[in-house]
DNA sequence: GACTGCGCTTAACGGTGTTAAATTGTCAAG
DNA sequence: CTTGACAATTTAACACCGTTAAGCGCAGTC
């Protein structure tokens, strides 16, 4: 059922996500929706939860932990699953952003991320605050990205984010703002990884040994 | 008029945010406001770029460079204000993260802090991935900070992120997951300033010399 | 065969963004 | 002083939204 919402995310986008649409995917009237969950919210927070579920099945278990237990590669590889797993959904980032994960679903994946991470050196609170920051850095990025391309797979512009016209309206009071675009929205899984590398070198530099 | 609505946005919040309950507040009807704007979309634009001219107002004027030129210390206070003016208003990561910026507005701070990255020695490219690097994860920790404490200056949690439920929860299975919550809610303002120096320790590694 | 509860339908409510048309206020030209 | 243009607003209405209430059919059980 939220496996259906989010097929259908695709389609309509979060704003086009209305009940009465779901209903007809399911072939049934829209107040049904109501004998599975409390509200919207609730079916949103479950959509957001089969995301986690989703992520977390690209994580190994225990036992094999990513790139030979190395965490830099275990960080590296576990945020390109969650935006790769982000942008397979129209608004995956705001969708996953915004809602709250209906508990209990399981934890495990981020329990290994910071068991890697304590065995590699960290203290408790620095493998969270590790955590978080590469975590949260993913999310931002997807966010924006998928604001300038909206449609999964597709490499189609939001129209509002032309950067012919960027470069027309500013390229002459400000030439580096203007030339950003290039860099910011040109290739976006090679600045993604781009930009992680900076964070998890960061999070070496400085929350792994008493910075 | 933008003005009018963020205003507002702190009583009752985006959702609450209705044309019907700004036009209220201005004392005039509804559809009064589309002369002033095509639709809702365009005036959450609006809103947002509201927004980005109050974090503008906080950089120095070109002159003075702040940090006294330091590229880190520039990062690391227009990363601190553009949270601080955030978190002022309540959902205002949202607001900001997913709704596009009316152009053309001032790129005058986006082009300080380029040319300051770039007379620091980054290239143009790389001070453009420096700077949306710290953006995203500037962007992305306030929304998940939001989504925890939803109104602006007060320490009330949304009772879906209560610590002792967590531990109670999933404490027995995932206690490095449980734990992790006080780390990354409890100091949220320390926490944004730990993150941020990783990810700033990290681009001065990765991003201003060849690597 | 009556009873129970699950899963759904039908009908309706208040509220939403948005459009069209009519209305008022202002101010310059004839 | 009137006329007319234009800006800014009102009133009325539309389609659609999330949501609630009440009732209907159909399993399985005593």
């Amino acid at each position: 059922m939220a496996d259906t919402a989010l097929r259908l995310l695709n389609d309509v986008g979060l704003e086009g996500l209305t009940l009465r649409r779901i209903a007809k995917e399911l072939n049934v009237q829209a107040p049904a929706l109501y004998w599975h969950f409390k509200n919207k919210q609730e079916l949103l927070d479950e959509m957001a939860t089969e995301l986690y579920e989703r992520m977390a099945a690209l994580v190994p278990a225990a036992g094999d932990s990513f790139g030979g237990g190395d965490w830099k590669e275990m960080l590296t590889q576990g945020s390109r699953g969650m935006r790769q797993t982000l942008l397979a959904y129209r608004d995956g980032g705001k969708v996953f952003g915004g809602t709250r994960m209906r508990f209990p679903t399981s934890m495990r994946p981020m329990e290994i991320f910071l068991t890697t991470l304590r065995d590699a050196g960290f203290t408790a609170e620095r493998a969270a605050r590790a955590w978080f920051t590469t975590y949260v850095y993913t999310i931002g990025y997807v966010v924006e990205e998928q604001s300038v391309f909206p449609v999964p797979g597709a490499p189609d512009r939001d129209p509002a984010y032309d950067q012919e016209e960027r470069e027309r309206v500013m390229g002459a009071d400000y030439p580096l703002t203007a030339a950003a675009g290039v860099e910011m929205f040109g290739d976006t899984a090679r600045g993604f990884d781009d930009g992680l590398r900076a964070v998890i070198a960061g999070i070496e530099a400085t929350l792994l040994h008493d910075g």
